[in-house]
DNA sequence: TCAATTTGACCCAC
DNA sequence: GTGGGTCAAATTGA
């Protein structure tokens, strides 16, 4: 192995023992309290340092091992993953002689909400990233993701796309939901957001400003308490309500039994 | 200098 | 084969 290689090994090895000493210190913290994930996570992340030591090890040899890295993973590695993290430690591009692979490009076609709009506003903090002509359309297709994707790991993205009419309005289609925080967001955390108890309710009347996006926490819609009408709820959580209609959302539920909402306020 | 945008190329689902 | 989503180098601008 030449010096760069030596060294991404010492880094791998070096996270190899962090996460070791970790999982002891976890070990005695959560025992009291019967929890068993810990372990499970901290095996995983322990088998990604054995895995990328192992095909670290096969540019000198010329050989993949795969190993195993816990019974409940098998003996799955991605090599392009490892490529990657070693790439990121050491500040090259490593490869196996091969041009690397850009990442699938599934289609999605679930969890997207649609709405019209007359501004690209909408409180989060986006990046551009593509363009597109799109055919028997008159205006390009723009494609945003969140600023933060990188950093914070927030996986939402969106496009727009002007409509073809004389109102200049602007049709987007947002894809995820964000796992970061909007620049001017209201936040309700925990119980009922009611009339007599919602500090946010209050702001509003005393503020004739329009509620532009109700957002529930992903999470949520694997709860069983959750609304379990996915479609109604997808549409109207991006549908533009005045203060007026708050008690709309109520009836509907969306309100009311969710632990999480955030209320973006323009 | 660095972050954001532009834009041509790449890639994959249809 | 084509259309559209994404990447990433080049460019722009603060």
């Amino acid at each position: 192995m030449d010096k760069s290689k030596e060294r991404v090994a010492e880094i791998l090895i070096k996270g190899r023992n962090s996460a070791k000493m970790l999982q002891n210190l976890l070990r005695r913290k959560v025992d009291n309290d019967g929890s068993v994930s810990v372990d499970n996570i901290v095996m995983e992340i322990m088998g990604s340092f054995v895995d990328s030591l192992s095909v670290l090890n096969s540019f000198h040899t010329g050989k993949f091992c795969r190993v195993p890295v816990s019974p409940h993973m098998g003996l799955a590695c991605s090599l392009d993953r490892v490529l990657e993290f070693c790439s990121e430690e050491t500040g090259k591009n490593l490869t196996l002689g091969v041009r690397k692979r850009r990442g699938s490009y599934k289609r999605r076609t679930i969890d997207s909400r649609v709405k019209t709009s007359c501004t690209i506003e909408d409180g989060y903090s986006w990046r551009k990233y593509g363009q597109k002509e799109i055919l028997n359309s008159k205006f390009p297709r723009c494609y945003f993701r969140c600023t933060h994707k990188h950093v914070l790991g927030c996986k939402a993205l969106k496009q727009v796309q002007k409509l073809e009419d004389e109102t200049n309005m602007l049709h987007i289609t947002y894809f995820g939901y964000h796992t970061c925080s909007p620049s001017n967001t209201f936040s309700h955390h925990g119980g009922v957001l009611d009339r007599k108890n919602s500090k946010i309710y209050h702001n509003l009347l005393d503020n004739p400003l329009t509620i532009t996006n109700v957002q529930i926490n992903p999470s949520l819609e694997k709860d069983p308490s959750s609304p379990k009408d996915t479609e109604s709820l997808t549409t109207l959580v991006w549908k533009e309500i005045m203060i007026n209609d708050l008690e709309c959302f109520k009836n509907y539920g969306i309100l009311s039994d969710i632990p999480f909402a955030n209320v973006f306020i323009s």
